[in-house]
DNA sequence: CGCCGAGTTGAACTGAATCAAGAAACGTGG
DNA sequence: CCACGTTTCTTGATTCAGTTCAACTCGGCG
């Protein structure tokens, strides 16, 4: 399962009815980022969540130290949004910024919320995919606790395989929590053990 | 705010009509464990989600070396719920367990996601909950991501005072991703900068 | 009593970070 | 299309936070 545009991805989760999918787009305007820019910095509120269209968008935080940690990616297809923003009209704790030149879809946050109350369809759809959200957060979490960085790697590797020949290993390893010089050797290593056989 | 039933802590959140709320009541059973028990192990599957009444519960993993990792503590009016379990009717990847002798209502899921349609208001409770367990795993990855065993254990402390005193510190440990050797020499090393002041 | 799990402390070890330096890839402007 | 500077990736040497293993203490509890 492929979906190549907002209508096809929201679709082959749960049917929609076609009257409340011409609803969103109608209600959806189309924003063009370049790689590098900016869609949120810490301190800004904002009250969309982002669509990937088309591109590569990268969530991330900036500690103490002056360190940057990816939350997460969203390619094509993808949902990103900043919950204190655009839930708690807080303001944003994390970057999000593009890594290619990208389009999205800026989805304003009282019309889904509505939407998911009109229709009953449409409030399936959300739930599960905060519920599939929330699931690959304790994922997430549980390989942080567990795995070492080889594993996680290679954990990455199977998930997000398209991710690895996108992304710049230097993002990938801040994803994995390890340094750009450590994912080095993990690859190097993996690469020697995989050559004997 | 410190909710001490079901009851208040449903309504101080979000207004939910008296009505929705005896249906609540009416329909979920308590069921009592001891200390010990499970009330969910991998495998298992399970259509309710737990409600906290008495006592404290802990959500972990067991990995391929046969540790243990605390995904998450429950203590009084925290919910708790395997996901892949009761939402996507999925073997159950974590057990549930009783660190202390505990009372929890049993949340039916299939009756919780009907409330949701009919209650509007029971809906934006709902979401909100669910918002709101997203925002603080990306909270605890951010800092697995890039804190410190000292920084996280700080960290701990000043969110749940409450968990310090009736969790074993073994199982934080677990929950903060170290070892209990670990966090007591953290523990220790803290004590001797404070004792300074 | 004596046992047993929880917590502490010490010494040795290790996975990954840090620091440093070089090589390869990339984009931008001439 | 090439030259240049910039960023990414690699490789090596050293360091360090946290683990492992082991011994010992303490407080409950049968």
């Amino acid at each position: 399962m492929k979906p190549n545009t907002l209508s096809t991805f929201l679709t082959s989760n749960i049917d929609l009815k076609e009257a409340f999918l011409q609803l969103l787009f109608s209600s959806c305007q189309i924003k063009q980022v370049n790689k590098g820019d900016y869609l949120l910095q810490p301190g800004e509120t904002c009250t969309h969540s982002f669509f990937v269209k088309k591109g590569l968008l990268r969530q991330f935080s900036l500690d103490a130290k002056g360190k940057e940690h990816v939350l997460q990616f969203a390619p094509e297809n993808w949902f990103m949004s900043d919950r204190d923003s655009v839930f708690f009209h807080e303001p944003a704790a994390y970057y999000i910024q593009a890594l290619e030149n990208t389009s999205v879809y800026l989805i304003d946050e009282p019309f889904l919320t509505n939407l998911a109350h009109k229709d009953p369809q449409f409030l399936d759809f959300n739930l599960n995919l905060l519920h599939k959200h929330i699931r690959q957060l304790h994922k997430r979490v549980q390989l942080l606790l567990s795995a070492t960085a080889e594993e996680r790697y290679l954990d990455f590797v199977h998930m997000y395989p398209d991710l690895m020949l996108r992304v710049p290993q230097i993002q990938i390893a801040s994803y994995l929590g390890i340094t750009p010089e450590s994912l080095s050797r993990v690859r190097s290593d993996l690469a020697k053990k995989n050559q004997g056989r």
